[in-house]
RNA sequence: GGCCCGUUCGUCUAGGGGUGAGGACGUUAGAUUUUCAUUCUAGAAACAGGGGUUCGAUUCCCCUACGGGCUACCA
């Protein structure tokens, strides 16, 4: 790559249902190498495969980046001077290039079907469409011209298949994992061109990475084996000096066993794969997302930055601006990462307690609205939420740890009552009712004094108040201090609400 | 099976020829919170194995083991 080149990277996803962690981190590589180093971020959609084709698909993959904040420079969405930016529409692009490529004697015609190459697989143990058996096969390396061109004439159905070179060691640099090698007697002779005339993966990479202009080609490890395939193209195309770096990450496993982390284990574990909610529009099945689950798009891009990146210090909370700057594929591991869904909690609780209340309050309130849970977004919930935030892994906790300021506790937490119940407590609550009802000002701080003086008064342990008061406020044994609700509470609510459970307590 | 890539606490990782192998999550214990969570303190916990190279290897090299990926007219 020359140096003076402008930085231009892409993320490719197909669109064939939900967007996979993995493909947000990915995405996510993408787009800091591009900011760091003023380049382009593009989103390019890899549609070739129309059976896989799934509707939606396209638009949730934009939606999941504008989630996140990674919002591509061009793009279908957003044009640019490269569109289409959907293979599907770039079609005719490639059948010019493998055509060149089989002109040049780098490619060539392939009539056998699916069917025969099947039986082929069954017959013979490892079967490779390659340099060993490709001259007993149907092609144009085997047949005569005029057959082919017969061939041809009749539309038979045909692939174009790249011919791989004999005995020889290819080798090229991947920015990870330094120097990686292949002989070239071991990779088959891929399909380029589908006999529906679409091109597969292998060709509308190198052929859109070209025409693009890409400098820097990120994708999963699980594309390291078949790169030799486009290192010839690249050359047999006559593109080498534009050839982009490659740069293959390190794949996401599953937290236990072995393999790529999959959309299965997210259901089997209990932790979202997808970004946002999926709803697969043939069976309806919904996959949760990361989004719904109640996550904080800073939060998610964070723990994923740091799932196979590091910048070498103990930071491990950064900005989106901290990650652009310090961002270095140098600083990639090698290995995949097992999810850890534990440490992807810690980082949304980080991104919560540190967040400022109009930060949050949109996503808690839009949770509520979809629960049926009508909270009004006034001074009252901003009082409620500052009280609870610290103690939210994930937005859709509010409920849990709040609905007691919005409506009486529909059960009480009896076991932890009753048994230490007297007559002198109910007795003692009795006349911290009517004191409460005297008072003037109702803060927190007043509310406790008077609690502990009566409770010196009656000669009972406050130890022994404290927990029955909070019951009767909360249900259970949660909650901020307990002053502090009432306070919030109000003074007619929290007396209703002793007067209430003081009924149930003694039934 | 073949090929390619990888291997530091349970997990994510730092480090790098001479270190008490550091941090984070989780976990354990304690303090605070007269609840729970937060917070704080302390603890347990790792260089896959075998050969080299070297005065000295967890670090460099080789082998083995293990893990992963790929092996489609899917990406």
């Amino acid at each position: 790559m020359s140096d003076t080149k402008k930085v231009r990277v892409r993320f490719a996803p197909s669109p064939t249902g939900g967007l996979h962690l993995g493909g947000v981190r990915t995405a996510l590589f993408n787009y800091l190498f591009a900011r760091k180093h003023k380049g382009d971020f593009v989103l390019r959609i890899e549609d070739t495969d129309q059976n896989r084709y799934v509707e939606g698909a396209e638009q949730y993959i934009i939606d999941c980046l504008t989630w996140c904040g990674l919002t591509p420079d061009e793009g279908p969405h957003a044009g640019g001077p490269f569109a289409p930016y959907r293979q599907s529409e770039r079609k005719e692009n490639y059948r010019q290039y493998a055509e060149q490529l089989v002109r040049d004697g780098y490619a060539y015609y392939a009539f056998d079907t699916p069917e025969e190459l099947e039986a082929q697989r069954q017959q013979t143990p490892n079967f490779r469409y390659g340099h060993g058996n490709r001259n007993f096969l149907r092609n144009s390396i085997n047949l005569s011209e005029t057959e082919v061109n017969s061939l041809l004439g009749q539309k038979t159905p045909h692939v174009i298949r790249i011919k791989m070179p004999a005995d020889e060691t290819l080798s090229f640099q991947d920015l990870i994992r330094g120097s990686v090698s292949f002989d070239t007697n071991l990779v088959d002779d891929k399909v380029l061109l589908k006999a529906d005339g679409m091109p597969t993966y292998h060709l509308a990479v190198v052929v859109d990475d070209y025409l693009m202009k890409i400098t820097h080609a990120f994708r999963g490890e699980e594309w390291l084996p078949s790169a030799p395939v486009h290192i010839l193209l690249w050359a047999y195309l006559g593109w080498k000096k534009d050839m982009p770096e490659w740069v293959h990450l390190p794949l996401i496993l599953k937290p236990d066993g072995n393999g790529k982390l999959s959309k299965r284990d997210g259901d089997r574990l209990g932790f979202p794969v997808y970004a946002m909610n999926w709803k697969d529009p043939k069976t309806g099945d919904l996959t949760k997302g990361f989004r719904e689950m109640g996550y904080l798009p800073e939060a998610f891009v964070n723990m994923l930055a740091l799932l196979g990146w590091n910048d070498g210090t103990e930071q491990e909370i950064f900005t989106m601006d901290e990650l652009i700057e310090k961002f270095s594929i140098e600083r990639v591991s090698k290995a995949g990462a097992k999810f850890d869904f534990e440490k992807a909690k810690w980082f949304n609780h980080e991104y919560i307690k540190k967040s400022s209340l109009s930060n949050l309050k949109p996503a808690i309130l839009t949770i509520l609205n979809g629960r049926g849970l009508s909270v009004p977004d006034d001074d009252y919930f901003d009082k409620v939420l500052a009280l609870v935030q610290d103690r939210l892994t994930f937005l859709q906790d509010f409920w849990d740890q709040s609905s007691f300021f919005f409506e009486q506790p529909k059960e009480y937490d009896l076991n932890a009552v009753k048994p230490k119940w007297t007559e002198d407590k109910t007795e003692y609550f009795n006349v911290l009712i009517s004191q409460y009802a005297n008072m003037k000002t109702w803060t927190a701080i007043e509310l406790e004094t008077l609690f502990k003086q009566l409770a010196e008064e009656k000669s009972i342990k406050i130890g022994e108040l404290m927990l029955p008061f909070r019951i009767m406020l909360v249900g259970g044994k949660f909650g901020p201090a307990v002053f502090d609700i009432a306070a919030l509470l109000g003074q007619g609510e929290t007396i209703k609400r002793i007067e209430k459970a003081l009924v149930e307590f003694n039934s």
